[in-house]
DNA sequence: CGACAATATAGATGTTTACTTATATAAATC
DNA sequence: GATTTATATAAGTAAACATCTATATTGTCG
């Protein structure tokens, strides 16, 4: 599975984006995530899971403690990705208006009805 | 739902950006589509009508025929969304960066090793 | 070492999602 | 108007996902 894969895939849950934005306030443990949430710890523990796996978030050890901080690097791919994309989406608009503005005259498919 | 919501769960599954990257080399109709893929004229449909609720692409009518085409304005939550989180991330990180220059004589918990 | 605290893992469950086949709609062509 | 072509919708199925409860792991403190 790619990298880009799993950084969607992260993103594509709401509760993943929220505990993303909980933590743009500052490190939080793992409890300190489930709080706010209405979700159970091992919930939180499976969505951290999956946000790490995606480069998204990163984890030291503090005694019995996990706090998490968010890793900007996480976005590189998807940032890659998205750019990529914008420029296949722009050119290709470019070649279809261009091929628009040459067809004055109707092509054999009768296509301006 | 939202359309960032939209937007990422429709880019979240890979036939779907197989879909786009396809689409990026110009128009294509449902047929045209599903032949590369080894999926049926329906799953197509399908797929074809969730990239259309995200924003990513629009169809118009010719005949009996639906071509589509990329639509670049579809990107425009994923970026903002994407330029958010990314400045919350990088603030975030800073500030922690700050944090630590600060620490230089460890704190009660017995941090660095 | 024993009890407690924070997190991880396992197993089970309900819901969503991607997919299929079969059928309906719509437009073109004869 | 009947047949064919292109797409959409419906109904069913299997896999994936988010979630829960229960339990295991790991580290701290008495």
């Amino acid at each position: 599975m790619s990298s880009l894969d799993h950084s969607l895939l992260a993103l594509a849950d709401p509760t993943r984006r929220a505990i993303l934005a909980r933590l743009s306030r500052g490190e939080a443990t793992v409890m300190d995530l489930a709080a706010p949430f209405a979700l159970t710890q091992p919930a939180i523990s499976h969505h951290l899971k999956v946000l790490e796996r995606a480069g998204l978030i990163e984890r030291r050890r503090e005694g019995t403690r996990r706090p998490c901080r968010l890793r900007p690097e996480g976005l590189a791919p998807l940032d890659a990705y998205l750019a990529g994309l914008r420029d296949a989406m722009e050119a290709n608009y470019a070649r279809l208006d261009a091929l628009l503005a040459k067809n004055d005259d109707p092509p054999h498919t009768g296509d301006p009805a």
